[in-house]
DNA sequence: AATATACCCGAGTAAAAAAGTCGGGTTTAA
DNA sequence: TTAAACCCGACTTTTTTACTCGGGTATATT
């Protein structure tokens, strides 16, 4: 029950691009060096997410993608579903799917995967690039401040 | 993000046991046939599922499978840890894992990641084949006196 | 004791998915 | 004109999944 290294990668440079989304845009072989992703592979996986309408390129010599929208209207869930697929923890619960098994009128288990699929929705549809950004922000702030990220403090006195 | 087939099987046949918890021991062939699961393959997940102390094996003529506890002290988490391995979205963020790679203590993306995983443990760790079966109760009661797809009954009950 | 039933188990295999590579093409600022 | 960048499809390799198989062991019954 894993996110492929295509979604973790995805949203590594969405987060990248996000980070960097006032300045123009950034190229693909800056995103891949900062997030130590193969350039190659990455270039596959940028171009889905402008099939998908999530970022948008520039060509030519000054070039290179930025965020199709702000962060704070790209969900991490419209990501994973661009470079992914749908969303479930099995094929008869995608969502608007109708081919239901013939099983599936009395089957227990298909609530289940219902739910789960649910509480997944409910943290990848609700977290925005922004709101990583943020996060990311306080991490930063921490660690500028001498406090290690997964200790409790954010900021400190003087 | 899928589970395979040896989480969705294995969950069916823990099922299928808890609904005849009451009864003795029941046939590998009978759990087979009442999922329509591959007898060789589900001897294997079986086996999985013994050795990991959910159920226990009754050898010889009159032998079968049956839940090693009652099926409200089984939770579903149990099963697919038990088929499938730690329930975690990514590597980085197994239950107890210490493995974190260089980039953990400023990757945000890992945040998010823990709050996939805590969702989904959420759902799974709160659900035993218990709660499955009040559920699949509730829908043969909807349902009673009419058609199963394999002529199946729930149980023993007059 | 023989037998049939049923679990036990490791090895092997085929298919699919994932991960990553490559080479040649197009656009465009300088 | 040139070099920087994106574009794109095809290809390869590796890993995982989903099974199958054949022979072994325990045991209730006859």
């Amino acid at each position: 029950m894993r996110v492929s290294t295509r979604g973790q990668y995805g949203l590594r440079a969405m987060l990248e691009l996000a980070l960097h989304y006032a300045e123009g845009p950034m190229t693909l072989r800056r995103v891949a060096a900062r997030q130590a992703i193969s350039e190659s592979y990455l270039e596959q996986l940028l171009g889905t997410l402008r099939r998908a309408g999530l970022v948008v390129s520039v060509r030519g010599v000054q070039g290179g993608y930025r965020l199709a929208r702000p962060p704070e209207e790209i969900r991490v869930g419209e990501i994973i579903r661009a470079v992914e697929g749908p969303i479930a923890p099995t094929e008869c619960v995608v969502e608007g799917g109708e081919p239901e098994c013939w099983r599936a009128p009395h089957c227990v288990s298909r609530l289940l995967w219902e739910k789960l699929r649910d509480s997944m929705l409910a943290v990848l549809d609700s977290t925005t690039l922004a709101d990583l950004c943020a996060e990311a922000e306080v991490m930063t702030a921490g660690a500028r401040a001498g406090v290690f990220p997964h200790g409790g403090r954010t900021t400190s006195e003087g």
